[in-house]
DNA sequence: ACAGAAAGAGTGTATATACACATTATGTCC
DNA sequence: GGACATAATGTGTATATACACTCTTTCTGT
């Protein structure tokens, strides 16, 4: 349950430095995936982030309602196209100071010897649950 | 994000194992707090767990309706009186053998030296919030 | 004793998460 | 080329999370 906790600590964390933007972490590091992934569709993405497809679906809702990620029809039809809008490309943009400044407050308390360690545990994990 | 992540594949491996006692992780933790605080009310308990309050109060719904959980009124009239219902200390009981599972197939992964590390990284993030 | 501050808790609203089931488009096998 | 499997998504439902606001009860200063 630690990490639980540790899970929503971080969320404030995050979510302070971003508030201003009206953005949440989770929607940032969306956003994120998404500007490396353009165009990708539902399924791939949610793998990609190792998220659940019908959480994804969901939580593109916001996204869309406030013009930062625009849905279109993919090739094959079944399928969606997700591309970042030049608004959510230009928020993003103006949130990686937020970013940084988070990601700063929690390296200068684990050291990025502990960042590092963090990852490989996460790894480690990953394999267990596959 | 990373933590975030873990978190979410951590409750999955731990949701496997109470699955069939029709228990979620947070409920357990809930549960196993409520044991140790016996007729505490809300806020203290919500303390006690580093949760937000009003989350607190609606976790507690589901746990009412399958009356593992009882709620009184407190000698303060303003306040609740928490406290498990036999039906709750025996779901508890019957409920750590699943949760010695999953508690040991992360040891497995992880190592008693990488759960050691992640609770010290875990400690150090409180610090950066509380 | 009474007015106002403060404490304990609930509700409205929005987001995040995921399982079971439904829908629609595509591919495959005679 | 049509029946059937499969793939990509969406929806219904339930839980988890938290901020802003409200209500009720208790305490406190005079």
């Amino acid at each position: 349950m630690s990490v639980r906790r540790t899970s929503r600590l971080l969320g404030v964390i995050y979510d302070a430095e971003f508030a201003p933007l009206g953005l949440k972490s989770t929607q940032f590091s969306l956003l994120v995936a998404l500007s490396l992934m353009d165009g990708a569709g539902i399924q791939s993405l949610a793998t990609a982030m190792q998220m659940d497809r019908t959480t994804l679906t969901r939580n593109l809702r916001p996204l869309q309602s406030r013009e930062w990620v625009a849905v279109g029809v993919g090739d094959d039809r079944r399928s969606k196209a997700l591309h970042l809008t030049p608004k959510g490309r230009a928020l993003l943009t103006s949130a990686m100071p937020a970013w940084e400044r988070a990601q700063q407050r929690v390296e200068r308390v684990l050291g990025v010897e502990g960042v590092r360690q963090l990852n490989e545990t996460l790894r480690r994990l990953e394999v267990l649950v596959g």
